[in-house]
Parts: C-alpha cells; structure tokens; sequence
DNA sequence: CGCCAACTTGATAACATTCAATGTAGGTGG
DNA sequence: CCACCTACATTGAATGTTATCAAGTTGGCG
C-alpha cells in the first residue's frame, strides 16, 4: 500500500492555479512567505496536497528523499530507531512546520501522523529548481533549518542534563510557546500525542511522564482536559522548573 | 579584554587579497568551496584570522550574533548552561566546521577553544551581501546547516536512549568516522577534550565516563596513548556497540 | 454494553550519580 | 634537575532517580 493518500494533485486544477496557495490560511508561516503573491503561483505548479490519518506514515528513516513537506494541519512526529526498537522522537511538527530536509539524498528520520494531516508535498528537484531561480526561497529554506537547529540543540541540554520533572515542564511550556506565537491562547494546550510519544521524546517511561503528569496535577500546576487538551495554571512556574529553578 | 585575539586583519595585506584563502588547505571542506577560485578574493575581502589558546571564549551565548566562523585548526566546543550550572556540550567543532549560526540575531551558545584554535571570521552582514550575489554561497551554507540538523538530531537519539557504554561508543566511532571523511587514518584518534568535556557532550557524569573508559579497556577494544589519542582495536564492534547490538 | 488500548499506580531493581579518596601527569619554581 | 603543586583522571562505596515488571483503572469506540 502506498505510504499516503493524493487528496488533489497540480494539474487537476488549471483553472486556477495560484488558488491552493494563494488562499491558504498558514502561508505566512512557512517557506511559501518567501514568494510574492503574484509568485505564488510557481510554487502552486509544483505543491501536491497529501492527507494521512493518525499513525499513517509518510516516509521512513534510509528512504529517497525526494519530497520536502509542509504541515498545513495536524501534527507529525518524526523520530530515529535503534536495531532493538529503541526510539527517539526528534520532534514534533505542527501547522506550518517544513520537514524532509536531508543531506545525503536519503531521509534520516521515519515521519507518521500522529493525528490526521494535511501536508504540502514538494518534488525535491522541482524545489530545487524554484530556489535557483528565488534566492529568497533559498534564504528562506536556510532560515527554516537554522531554527530547527536551534530547537535541536535546546531538545540536547533537555535530553542530557534535565530531570523527568525538568522535561515535563519544559515541554508544556514548549507547547503553550509554540501557540503563543501563531497567535494562540497559551492554555489550555493541545497535546495530542500519546504518553509514549511523549517518553520517547524526552528520553523517559511511559510510566515516568505519567507519573510526573500526575505530579504537576497534584501541585495544582495544571488540569487534564478532555481530548489532549492540558489547562496551564501557572505558565511562569512551570518555566521556572523547565529551567531547574 | 576581548575575547579573542586578532592575528591578521584584512587590509593589511592589500598586495595579496586572495592570498590567505587561495593558499587555504581545508578550503575544499567548508563554505568556502562554494566559490570559484577567481571569486576567492571576495572572501578573503571580508575574512579575518581569529586565533584562540585554550580555554578562551570565542562568544558567549546571548551575545549578539554579528560573526560567523570557520575553524581552520584545533577544536572548538559549543555549550549551552542551565541556571545552576549544568551544562550541555552541544558539539566539537574541528577543522572545516562553521560555527556561530543563528536565527534572532543572538548566538544561542557559548564557543569556547578546547586546544589552541585558528578560525576564520566573517561579519554577519558582509557575508549575507555575498550570498545575496552567490546563490551557490547560500545553498553551501543551506547544506552545512542541514548537515549538523542531521548529527543534531542523531545525538538526541544517543542523549535519549543509549547506554552509557553505547554513548561512550558511538563517540569513538564519530571520531573515527570525522577523520576518515577527511581522509584521514581512522585510528588513533585525536581526543583532546578532558572526561568533564566528554560527560557534558554525553548527558553523563566524569565518572561515568572515566569507568567505561576503563571498561572498554579492559575488553580489549581501545588502548589510551599519551597525548590524547586512542587506540580502536576494533572499529567494527565498537559500531556495534554504538547502535546496542 | 463490552472490549481493547492507553493510562495510571505500585513494588522492586538497576544503572548512573554522588560523595569521597587516591592516583597520575604536566608545569613551575627552588 | 627534581620536588612540589595543581588539575585532571581513576577507583570505591553508597545513594537515588528512573527503569522495569506487574497489576489495576480509565476511556473511547464498535
């Protein structure tokens, strides 16, 4: 079976070919801000729109990486194996988050939905092309990794050097940043991820974040919602503790 | 005092611009490959030689990010610290490495010269004109981020889920793997960084470090000679072990 | 309503840390 | 040139945080 499903692909619609684009709702926050509006209709020609439901995958970690992404809606988590089934979840990416990006022609991580998606497929070599002919796109894809590298390196002090509590915090409070900048109300947060997403991207035990969980609603910290959703009662204290203060 | 010395600066040498960059030996590892060997003097035109000693800070996390670096010889590590003082290695940065990207105009860790040290500095603002005129400039250095995203993102699996052992492993064979990529003989290795050094680039204690050391020793599978160089005895297992099996 | 997966909670164990002491090497001054 | 001093590395014993093993509990979905 094939690893995702084709909801619309370029070609469908020659009516209107800047419309995908030229009408999306996340486009401010992603590579696609590099392109003027009347430019739009370039990347237009070369986007398909691809939908997964929750733990379909959309490639796997030594396959060709011949497509970049672009999350539109949903959250997918990309992560790394060990031969035993140990796994690393290197992040998390939402709405207007880029992912695909490798060196050596081949993925380096294994990408699924964790809850159903919407995603923007770009052919690698089409892109290519595009950024020769837009430095901006180019500056703007360099900027795109710069950040995740950014992130990266915050995620090794957090896997190296914090406590199961540490990194329980820090990632809530991840959460509710990530929201604050597009514009969101910082809590309730949405946290759709299982608990065992959640250990193997902190390096932990399921049972570990459960029970640290547990010992943030005992503090009265936060408030488990119904569907994912995790109610911040003290912003400022859980950013103390990400930081072990 | 500052906090690095500078050994030569450009205009002082006008009669041989292209001079400190067309006689470069690792020029063909790092960005400046991206230029033809005619268009060589325009790095050379904004390059300036940086030397360290030991243990001095290039830069400081926070600071503002007006520099980019290349090493040319020794070893740089970058670190990022908690309130408390626990710190987090984030990488070793050895010739050819480029150093000081970053996203919000602050660097988002502190560099600081592990031996003696040379580098080359680029001011931030000149070398974001010359990629505005050379798209191959900026696709190198699109490659170079994407490339540490890559390692970034197999030290988080090492941070999150191997062993101590499987830690201490997987840094020998990365040392390994570095000098042969530069065709270099893959053992012994040079391991200038002391057991603190290595514990904070692994999430692990000096002890801890120190122990399997004596470990891996006693097994047969590395040998310390003077100078910090290590002997593998057997590569191949010790891949083995880096990856659990 | 019942089932299954996900989550929570409990008891025990292990790996790595912490605290402490000893050993070693490189650099300096007598 | 050697002794000393300091920083670094190694080794040992005890502790602790988190993992592991094992039941229970909850909740979503057919």
């Amino acid at each position: 079976m094939p690893p995702f499903d084709m909801a619309r692909q370029n070609g469908e619609l020659p009516a209107n070919l800047a419309g995908p684009c030229g009408a999306c709702a996340v486009r401010g926050l992603t590579i696609c801000s590099a392109m003027d509006a009347d430019d739009l209709s370039l990347l237009a020609e070369i986007v398909q729109i691809v939908r997964l439901d929750a733990h379909e995958n959309l490639f796997h970690e030594g396959e060709p990486a011949d497509h970049l992404f672009n999350v539109t809606s949903g959250t997918v988590k990309l992560f790394k194996l060990l031969p035993d089934g140990r796994r690393q979840i290197t992040g998390f990416m939402i709405t207007g988050d880029f992912l695909g990006l490798s060196v050596n022609e081949t993925y380096s991580y294994t990408a699924e939905a964790v809850t159903d998606v919407t995603l923007c497929r770009f052919p690698r070599h089409k892109l290519d092309r595009l950024t020769e002919q837009y430095p901006r796109l180019q500056r703007r894809l360099f900027a795109m990794a710069s950040n995740e590298l950014v992130a990266a390196q915050d995620q090794m002090l957090l896997l190296g050097r914090k406590s199961a509590r540490e990194k329980i915090c820090s990632f809530l409070v991840t959460l509710a940043d990530r929201a604050i900048r597009r514009g969101q109300i910082e809590s309730p947060v949405h946290m759709p991820m299982s608990r065992s997403d959640i250990a193997d991207y902190l390096g932990l035990t399921t049972e570990t974040v459960s029970r640290t969980i547990t010992q943030l609603k005992t503090a009265g910290l936060i408030q488990l919602q119904p569907s994912g959703r995790v109610q911040l009662n003290d912003l400022e204290a859980l950013r103390g503790e990400a930081e072990g203060i």
